[in-house]
DNA sequence: TAGGGCTGTTCGTCAAATCGAACGAATCGT
DNA sequence: ACGATTCGTTCGATTTGACGAACAGCCCTA
């Protein structure tokens, strides 16, 4: 995403010019398809102007594609992040690991976190920003997960999703009790 | 989100309202922060006007939420998918499950699933909508995923992220191999 | 009760985004 | 070679978003 509003014109240039190649369109037949002025989209391709929210979401329909799509530059990159390797967060009450395998990049909403922990003292989470919705998928051991005042008991294989900005825990129930937790950001 | 564009301008008029009161701040406060008048902000919370994209993004950034924010209705549930449950997608060349554990809904950019697979002859994936991009957490086996011509051979624990839209694949070398995908939709 | 500080709204003015038409360039078919 | 069609750009005219000031309402204090 871009770092100042400045820079957004700019990005939204490229991302149309992007979106409408990828498309096979000409500039003509998405203007009328979106239902505005050539002359319009043709500026706004080279950088100039700053669109409306709704000449912006016309084009994001006309070109197929999810309006966040328009504001936010692509990125395809392949990584791995082996079993022990990447920042790790612990617990302050421990037992507890949260490796985060992909961060909330600039624009995105969610981020990736593989989760490892060992019976003790319930871990319990403080709200996260609200909106916040985590996913939270159990794969070895067993957890009682959730939002403090109802969690579920998970088995391995077993998915819950919950709100996240309330008060939430988990608490292994097994030793090497893993899983992965999608933190997103509605 | 909205069907068309003509509610776009009303769905912002309620985020910026939702937004501003979860930040206790006041019309005028968030109008100094964003650098706007708070006059324009005021019409745009009225559901009057059609900001531009650059004046949106300033209230983004004043209210410390990602600009799809503004645009996406929130949504809060807790829902529970057990191991056995959940529909399930079979690969063609069998030997392969898929259970959707979250699927993508109105607005948001992302599905969850459960992969569990037995070793044979590779699953191969034809490219998903452009600027997909793929996450993969390994839970127990061992596999071979990835893109196509340059896949990588996962443990338990480990994790791959890969452009979704190029052809890829999903090798299980070991039984029961088990895994969460997160398929993202940037 | 009069005053100051804050809230959010409404007004007129100006700048800018959008539009429609005309333009030169390139391609195609006759 | 010539018109016909499409392409994307540029121009002036119009619409409209953004601004700043003035406004009424509220709360607290002197």
């Amino acid at each position: 995403m871009a770092d100042n509003a400045a820079d957004v014109v700019s990005l939204i240039a490229a991302s149309l010019r992007r979106e409408r190649a990828r498309t096979g369109l000409s500039l003509t037949e998405v203007a009328r398809r979106a239902g505005i002025a050539k002359s319009t989209l043709s500026q706004l391709e080279s950088g100039t102007g700053n669109p409306s929210v709704e000449t912006l979401w016309a084009l994001g329909v006309a070109l197929g594609v999810p309006f966040s799509r328009l504001v936010d530059p692509p990125r395809r990159v392949i990584q791995v992040i082996r079993a022990g390797e990447g920042p790790v967060v612990h617990s302050e009450q421990a037992h507890y690991e949260a490796t985060m395998l992909a961060s909330c990049p600039p624009g995105a909403r969610r981020d990736i976190y593989r989760i490892c922990a060992q019976p003790g003292p319930p871990r319990a989470s403080q709200p996260h920003m609200p909106g916040t919705l985590e996913h939270l998928v159990l794969s070895t051991g067993r957890v009682l997960a959730g939002p403090t005042d109802e969690a579920v008991e998970l088995w391995p294989g077993d998915y819950v999703s919950y709100p996240g900005d309330v008060p939430h825990i988990f608490d292994a129930l097994e030793p090497d009790t893993t899983g992965v937790i999608v933190m997103e950001h509605v």
